[in-house]
RNA sequence: CGGGGUAUAGCGCAGUUUGGUAGCGCGCUUGCAUGGGGUGUAAGAGGUCGUCGGUUCAACUCCGGCUACCCCGACCA
């Protein structure tokens, strides 16, 4: 992408109220744009770390045999008031009257959907176990919408559903998305752990959630410091730091994090009151068993910035990053080779399947630096007339106080070495 | 929903006390110079001062209602 035929809108400073750093960070970046409270409009930079974080959940949820759906957020009462939560959710579930004075809501979930959906789909035992997922936005009318895309009224997740016939085969899945989940969280480059929780307005009996560990977060962890064992302290209130580990090992220390993933064993709970059944091999109707599986897509992309950020702006992960390489050329609105190297360069980088960001723009070096460090690029090249007279380019790397050369004819490689 | 705050150019702010119909910085446009860390210079464009009403010869400024947004809390993914 060259700079001048794209939206690059970044700015100094920040504007005021936002006190978050990822929320600071994404407006400075030009990534988003807030249209109202909690409603925030994606720039071209900001939906391309969308995208790719949807890829990556994507590619794992598809390696777990998941089958990727679409289902409506605009949903009609009747499913709701089956559940019973037409009444119970609260008042996030934001509620309105269609045209024809029908009750409707803006689905802040989609438990009703697929399991009235499902229980016409699936007849059988034998096409059990299966799971669904879709990436689609979810409406839930916050109390208090905050911290820009971290608490927002309207958000990007993708929701996933589990189908079987006995708990068994729920607890067999529940373990395949944890692993996945696993993988995901790991792919995305973000530090993470997988928390006991309770499971709050969606019901159902064990529960896990993926938590991205950065001193902002919301939600208080207990740790131990010599295993994987982490909990909510919601569920373990009295808990102190030093005591024993409730699994044996180690002691435990507090931590905050960032609740971007929720796994669920919901049991019966749905399936029951929609009556969604399956014949087993002896002919009964049997009530299917399900499990639920949300991601916060849209949050990862914030937390992802609560984790990863210094005084010049974001560090991207390499996984996530809008750009992989930044080229930004020394003088070259006077300096014919400095062009055509950069556009070289350019065009070999594009083709062996980098995004490239080109700088250019007719700006200062300084500028373009404060630019690129500002929306987080991992890979930097600076091409001058000084490199191309040894026959070098320099490179440096987003994390990297220091800068090194690389010989011209090497740096393809060299940056391919970095991803592999 | 309770408490606190803010609303003036795209963004950050001053001006309001002491009413006389708007200003600074950044950004944007154009020229010249500069060209390895947000450069300098000159000339420009851009605002019914959140909204409705009141007081007044006159309201960004004073008074009242409303709305929006932000922060803390409770709540929540």
């Amino acid at each position: 992408m060259r700079v001048s035929h794209y939206l690059l809108t970044t700015q100094k400073e920040s504007p005021a109220g936002a006190e978050t750093i990822s929320h600071q960070l994404m407006l400075r970046a030009g990534m988003i744009r807030a249209l109202g409270a909690g409603l925030y409009q994606w720039l071209p930079l900001g939906l391309r770390v969308l995208r790719k974080v949807e890829h990556i959940v994507r590619e794992e949820m598809n390696a777990i045999g998941c089958h990727e759906i679409l289902m409506p957020s605009v949903q009609p009462a009747e499913i709701w008031e089956e559940s019973g939560r037409w009444n119970t959710f609260g008042p996030e579930l934001l509620k309105f009257k269609d045209r024809h004075e029908r009750d409707t809501c803006l689905a802040p979930t989609h438990e009703e959907a697929i399991t009235s959906m499902m229980r016409h789909e699936l007849n059988s035992y034998k096409q059990l176990p299966i799971a669904f997922y879709q990436i689609q936005t979810k409406f839930r009318d916050e109390m208090r919408p905050r911290a820009g895309i971290l608490r927002t009224r309207e958000f990007i997740m993708k929701d996933a559903y589990s189908f079987h016939l006995d708990i068994q085969s729920l607890q067999e899945t529940y373990d395949k998305f944890y692993a996945a989940y696993t993988k995901i969280f790991t792919k995305l480059g973000l530090t993470f752990r997988a928390a006991r929780a309770d499971t709050g307005s969606i019901g159902g009996s064990v529960s896990h959630e993926f938590h991205v560990i950065t001193p902002s977060g919301e939600d208080k962890l207990a740790i131990s410091t010599e295993s994987d064992f982490c909990t909510n302290v919601e569920l373990l209130p009295d808990a102190k730091e030093g005591d024993a580990s409730p699994d044996g090992k180690g002691t435990l220390k507090f931590t905050r994090g960032i609740e971007v993933g929720h796994i669920f064993q919901l049991g019966d709970i749905y399936s029951k009151k929609f009556n969604a059944t399956v014949l087993t091999e002896a002919g009964q109707p049997v009530i299917m068993q399900m499990g639920c599986y949300g991601i916060g897509v849209s949050r990862i992309v914030a937390a992802a910035i609560e984790q990863c950020n210094d005084e010049k702006g974001i560090v991207w992960p390499q996984s996530i990053t809008p750009f992989d390489i930044v080229i930004i050329p020394m003088n070259m609105h006077k300096s014919e080779r400095v062009q055509h190297a950069c556009e070289k360069l350019y065009q070999e980088l594009t083709q062996a399947g980098f995004d490239v960001l080109f700088d250019d723009r007719k700006e200062r070096p300084g500028v373009m630096f404060a630019d690129a460090e500002l929306i987080g690029i991992p890979h930097r090249l600076v091409i001058g007339d000084k490199g191309l007279d040894a026959n070098i380019v320099e490179y440096k790397h987003r994390q990297k106080a220091e800068s090194e050369e690389i010989a011209s004819d090497e740096i393809i490689d060299f940056l391919k070495k970095q991803y592999s």
